[in-house]
DNA sequence: TGTACATCAGTGAACGCGCGTTCACTGATGTAC
DNA sequence: TGTACATCAGTGAACGCGCGTTCACTGATGTAC
């Protein structure tokens, strides 16, 4: 699973050893895009200036500006890691269902949950409003719209002509598969089911639960 | 329907016309908390400013003081207002269902969702990371808790002993459905549904489609 | 292998700005007599 | 009814702060010869 490690940088943090005669910090754009991730962590999208985290990353105000367009750029190659790597677990979800359209659709969605729940930084930023105008940045537009691809791909699979009940096009029971995800994911990332999500078993669980829920609904209409 | 106005204060707005001889403004904790939806709805809580709302009601930035613990406490007020609107709705939209357990939840599930599509300022702030310590406003907090005891009450009455499924607890059922209607009504008020649902009659569409989805998820497992 | 030099990735001081909040103040309001 | 006065709801100047960004600069790196 290409999991990110929202803590901690790849390489060894340079933090406080500015002075140890590093004066080339050697992985300067890893360490300021995780400093984001851990801002956003501590005090949400917003709370994130690239002063701060320059200071974090131990490194002179001006220094992301050798690697990043400016505040902006920095969260849009966030936002941009984050839609990478949810591509990249859902499509290896997808793979693991055998061609199945219904099952492949639940593994996507099992997916989606799981990854807001272990990169509640990157969804945090990917669904924020701080880099809304995604079409300003043009890598970040297309990794997004891959993302989105996958879950419009396993969608479509899933139409067979013929078989819709006249009350629930399959575009709408899309929509209801994507609200119930999309909001199971918000509401862990946000906390607000701290006190029944606990361990990573009960997430599991959870997202079994929720997937089940929303797929018994929707074998019922016929899809 | 308790429907909140998002727009423009019940009172005359006094914007612009702070010569005209009203060294008192008269309705100022609604011209602010008005003032602060319409940044909401501009640029998101984030991009609220105490100075720029006073500046919006044609007041001094200090005057707000007079009616608010400072920003927190005009960003908590809104949040509470909130609250009390959507408890209103969902109380409404359970009254009207007859006593029947699942229609009622039904019912109050679709007044969240609409009011998150009618007030999607309220909504984000009440939602948003910019009020989060909800224990330090007291009445924000007995607002939010009456809210949540509403669909907690609906819930409740579904819980019909014996009969839930081994695999499936009615607590984690209400997960499913309250990730559900959260998530739509996210995804409405993140405006990503909007080439979909670009109507009123659109939103009532998807929001029963929706329901439809859930709530057939939910009969299947016994309850 | 040694050296000159172009390039790169940092520094740190400075800019102008808008912010939240405070303060002493003042104009308007309404109440007691 | 008229007036003195307390109270209330505003003013506007000032504070210190952290922000995003720019600028000329400098130390480190690596490459051509």
């Amino acid at each position: 699973m290409a999991e990110l490690k929202e803590k901690g940088s790849s390489k060894a943090p340079k933090k406080k050893s500015r002075k140890k005669g590093a004066y080339h910090h050697g992985n300067l754009r890893r360490a300021l895009l995780d400093a984001a991730l851990a801002m956003v962590e501590k005090e949400g999208p917003g709370g994130v200036s690239l002063r701060a985290v320059a200071r974090f990353a131990g490194v002179s105000p001006a220094a992301p500006y050798r690697h990043f367009a400016g505040k902006e750029g920095l969260l849009a190659a966030v936002a941009e890691e984050g839609f990478r790597a949810l591509e990249s677990e859902m499509q290896m979800a997808s793979e693991g269902a055998d061609g199945l359209a219904l099952a492949e659709f639940r593994a996507i969605g099992l997916a989606y949950v799981r990854f807001a729940a272990s990169n509640p930084s990157h969804f945090r930023v990917m669904f924020g409003p701080d880099v809304s105008n995604k079409s300003a940045h043009p890598s970040l537009k297309g990794a997004a719209d891959k993302a989105s691809q996958i879950i419009a791909d396993a969608i479509a699979k899933c139409q067979r002509p013929g078989l819709e009940g006249a009350d629930a096009s399959p575009h709408r029971l899309f929509v209801a598969a994507w609200a119930t995800f999309h909001g199971l994911a918000t509401l862990i990332v946000d906390g607000q089911l701290s006190d029944i999500v606990s361990s990573d078993a009960d997430l599991e669980g959870i997202g079994n639960n929720v997937t089940d829920v929303i797929y018994r609904g929707l074998s019922f209409s016929g899809l």
